[in-house]
DNA sequence: CTTGTGACGCATC
DNA sequence: AGATGCGCCACAA
């Protein structure tokens, strides 16, 4: 099933809105943040909303497996802030058993009784 | 229109 | 576990 092109404007608010929601000390993946903002498969454009978004806690998104993506200096930053907050690390990749964020699922429907 | 590229992800060797 | 290939999606040249 294909998708007509996103929107820019659109995908970056959806976007850096989820990412917003990553608490301290908690990671998510990019094609996790790319499917809870609506636009799976789309996990390519999450870094760059990352790169043209500030103010973002950007260091929170990794590659699956907890992997750190970012190559050179900026991966040592990643994982200094990440390591800051109390995220330890597997080898190079993040303990995404212990840190990573699950997103409550976006509820469409009205829910009944307590909700 | 074709090709190359990227803070991606998954299958395969 | 590390290396490769390929699909994905938008953009720049």
């Amino acid at each position: 099933m294909n998708r007509p092109p996103v929107s820019k404007p659109l995908l970056a608010a959806a976007v850096a809105a989820v990412i917003r929601r990553i608490p301290r000390g908690r990671v998510s993946t990019y094609g996790a943040v790319a499917e809870a903002a609506g636009y799976p498969r789309c996990a390519r454009h999450v870094s760059k909303v990352l790169n043209q978004v500030p103010g973002l806690p950007w260091q929170r998104v990794v590659g699956s497996g907890g992997r750190i993506s970012l190559r050179g200096e900026y991966g040592f930053e990643q994982r200094f802030l990440l390591e800051a907050e109390g995220v330890r690390f597997k080898g190079r990749r993040v303990d995404m058993s212990k840190y990573e964020h699950h997103f409550t699922a976006t509820r469409r429907k009205p829910v009944f009784g307590k909700g």
